[in-house]
DNA sequence: AGAAACTAGTTCAACATTCAACTATCTCTC
DNA sequence: GAGAGATAGTTGAATGTTGAACTAGTTTCT
């Protein structure tokens, strides 16, 4: 161990395990994603949020928060969508500072093939081994991670308030 | 939704809500790391196995596996920590293609501070809001899944398997 | 109206990750 | 013991991510 106040042995296994799980599914994801479209996981991602969005479309800032991401990287994963002819940027009207991706007409075709077996694949390595009970608890305790990150607000961005 | 074979609804919430929260997760951690040590949570929880571990020395492919990664990417992180003089890299006398990735001393020091700030946000962020009995649950939950995962051995490296 | 502060998004450079060769060693089999 | 195939690890180029500095538009306050 590092130091005398590191992680009992329980709260170790268990961020362990978790993380270790988390990561090796997101391999598989990446794979199967890469071999399908040739786009990052990420990246499909947004495709998927634009996909729902009314107007097949959303603002810069919306897709970064949506994805837990940054500007800057929604800046360049948008930029290379956009040069792959799957979104296509177009200056938002109320607000000139703004900007909103759009989801292009051959995107549809394109990635029918890549969002069937990505649906199989979390399925598979995800919601199949857990059952519909287990399935449920996951997303139990998700959200209430989540609330609680939320709750904290910006003490969240400044870690250094725990001291 | 992309095409008629997306996931329902119930499925769809339980991934969105554990993939995001995993990234809202990762990225606090990798801010307190970056913060504290100056190195990234994945090059953090190398020198973490490296602390655990007899000798206080892996050989590469043990890294690789245990942090569920590439071959490619913990050389290149060994590299780098090399470097940063956390870490040396000593031949393996059984087996002359491999190599041990040792703790250097010095890095006990350096990390000292680290790991306690480390610790405090995954207990804080992670186990606090899921209190002793949901900890024990997402634990289960995160070794039904790797368990699945092992099973499929083989398989898994190859997805086109599933058609 | 005009300055200060804030927000949206981009840019650039440093860094991390991936993927596809590639080298070197080891193991198995004939 | 020689050759085929497997294993350990590295390399380098292409790609993705990060963080700080920046531009431009918007809000707020007086």
């Amino acid at each position: 161990m590092l130091t005398e106040s590191w992680l009992d042995p329980e709260e170790f296994a268990t961020f362990r395990a978790f993380t270790s799980t988390i990561c090796r599914l997101f391999v598989l994801f990446d794979q199967e994603l890469q071999a399908a479209v040739g786009i990052p996981r990420t990246y499909f991602e947004i495709l998927w949020l634009l996909s729902e969005a009314p107007e097949r479309s959303l603002r810069m800032s919306e897709i970064t928060d949506r994805t837990a991401s940054t500007p800057s990287r929604i800046t360049h994963a948008i930029g290379r969508l956009e040069s792959d002819g799957l979104v296509t940027r177009m200056h938002c009207a109320d607000d000139h500072r703004g900007w909103f991706a759009v989801l292009t007409p051959a995107v549809q075709s394109s990635l029918g093939n890549a969002s069937g077996p990505y649906a199989a694949s979390i399925r598979h390595h995800l919601l199949e081994p857990l059952g519909i009970a287990g399935t449920q608890e996951l997303r139990a305790l998700g959200e209430r991670i989540l609330e609680h990150l939320g709750a904290e607000g910006d003490a969240v961005s400044k870690p250094d308030k725990e001291h």
